[in-house]
DNA sequence: GCCAACGTTGGC
DNA sequence: GCCAACGTTGGC
């Protein structure tokens, strides 16, 4: 089991809208980093989910890997926003995972309070601000869900 | 809304 | 292969 943390802006996919449609293609993703790390991906890993850009950013819940990464349809798409046209059906070059909702949390975690927590300073989320898609150790997943207040997982 | 930090592109 | 120019992200 891996783990990791996935940002989006809250008004452009919020973790309510996740919570309506169950499940979602994390499609739109045009960074190597991060689709190397959607890559990486194994069904049933669990994910932080991030709103940034609102205020305060923060990780406001969990959602679950359920489909393992397969070619993001969009860049195939000479209408879509994401079209990318040096990508092709037979070498395609960029890739989605499937997440599904979890939980939302009662009291998220502020930016500011994963900043001030010694034991979180190694996060990539503190060190590289700008990667939507990013792991987390174990260990600072289990220390953000207890600055959540919430219960651990079984 | 501003702008620093970062990633990508393309001219040379 | 360098690096200036440009576009995007996201904290503030």
């Amino acid at each position: 089991m891996q783990y990791w943390l996935m940002k989006s802006e809250a008004d452009v996919y919020s973790i309510e809208q996740l919570q309506a449609d169950r499940r979602t293609m994390w499609d739109g993703v045009r960074n190597y980093q991060a689709r190397n790390n959607m890559q990486a991906m194994k069904k049933g890993d669990l994910v932080l989910y991030y709103h940034s850009r609102q205020d305060p950013s923060a990780v406001v819940g969990l959602a679950r890997v359920v489909n393992e990464a397969y070619p993001d349809p969009t860049q195939f798409d000479r209408d879509h926003k994401y079209f990318d046209e040096k990508a092709s059906v037979e070498s395609p070059r960029w890739y989605l995972v499937d997440i599904e909702f979890v939980r939302q949390f009662q009291h998220p975690v502020s930016l500011h309070d994963i900043k001030a927590d010694a034991a979180l300073s190694e996060m990539v989320l503190v060190n590289n601000s700008r990667l939507s898609v990013q792991p987390v150790r174990e260990s600072e997943f289990m220390h953000v869900l207890r600055l959540a207040g919430e219960p651990a997982l079984k």
